[in-house]
DNA sequence: TAACCTATTGGACCAAGGTACAACCCGGTA
DNA sequence: TACCGGGTTGTACCTTGGTCCAATAGGTTA
């Protein structure tokens, strides 16, 4: 599964790389000369101000070519025009790893990616799950970590190796190891499978 | 995370053990006596002909506390009065260990999981994307596995040490060795945590 | 029947992952 | 100043993961 982001500007994300290490950077006007797989998802940022109509004209969408719209400020107009127009999901620009990696998920498996918000509009009931105010299941790891240690634990996550990890980082495969220890210890897992499970929210 | 399976009878399905191995039985008559925290979901099942008003008029959803519908033969009304009803998603009872944990994934977010057809409905749109008849992203890795390895591939996936996968199989961890080893072949991977990323879809 | 695939196991062996103990540097704080 | 936490690295050691070569046995197919 390749990733392209598609943006105005050259530089991507930290966030984005972070989520995708191999992902592929796009600019705008170079879209329509190349030629992509389908096999693939295309993230489009829609900065501040734009609509998704203008904007998104510019891609062709292919058959089976799939698109989420990254949009700087997603409201409920935005993300139903953004759906109309044949993306698959739309989520804000600026999600973390984690959610990025989620709705990959979600998208490569033929679902939609909406918020809450306009599932709440479009369902028109009182469902209770969208009241519960359950914003933050995921309080945890990343906040018990150093920020050293999270990187870390976001490669492990990713499938890297300890070289990978150290060659990466510019560190030694042994601090890569110190890092990992810390990290097992303050999260209470034995090892780094069970980290990549927790990282991606694969906790069974 | 913990997983609670209730249903009228005793015995899980296979496929929910294997997206949960540490997931617990209840039947319905137990679930009001028993406390269960706030921090799992619940998964209601729904057998054929049954409405979820009146079996699911049985939970009391206390504050936070996620519940999944699984529906032996889910329709867009029984999904909707399951979501009235506070349910967080619902989807089918067969549904493959993956899609459950992926559904887990949303749900566990936040999130809420519908079928495609009813977000089709909802949106009343003629989203490409839903109509492009990506039904198979995951046509892969388990139909080239024989049936033995696929076992192992799953449970290393949930985390399993090979020792572990060699008690629960009651075979020997050479043995193991052995499946993983023509998995890794198989699949063309280096070891088993992007096993793990594969069979998880968390392929980046 | 021969060829082939799958499941199973053994032994040897090497690489990678992880731990224990210890050390150094640095910035912030009591 | 002394203390502490975070980042870094070293040596040594043990465990786990993974491969290579080889063998047995059952079932299916050409």
């Amino acid at each position: 599964m390749q990733h392209w982001f598609v943006d105005r500007v050259p530089d991507p994300m930290a966030t984005w790389l972070e989520a995708f290490p191999a992902a592929k950077m796009l600019r705008r006007e170079d879209i329509q000369s190349l030629a992509l797989e389908a096999n693939g998802i295309i993230w489009f940022r829609l900065h501040s101000g734009e609509v998704a109509d203008s904007a998104l004209s510019s891609v062709r969408i292919k058959g089976g070519q799939l698109v989420v719209v990254l949009a700087d400020e997603p409201d409920d107009a935005l993300v139903t025009s953004a759906l109309s127009f044949g993306a698959s999901g739309c989520c804000n620009t600026h999600a973390a790893p984690e959610v990025l990696r989620q709705v990959a998920l979600v998208v490569e498996n033929g679902g939609l990616w909406v918020g809450q918000h306009l599932l709440q509009q479009l369902l028109g009931t009182t469902s209770r799950a969208l009241k519960t105010g359950r914003r933050e299941p995921r309080v945890d790891w990343s906040l018990l970590l150093s920020e050293r240690e999270v990187q870390v634990a976001r490669l492990v996550a990713g499938g890297a190796s300890n070289k990978e990890i150290a060659m990466q980082l510019t560190i030694t495969e042994r601090t890569v190891k110190a890092h990992l220890s810390a990290v097992f210890e303050k999260l209470d897992l034995r090892d780094r499978l069970q980290l990549s499970l927790r990282v991606n929210g694969v906790r069974a």
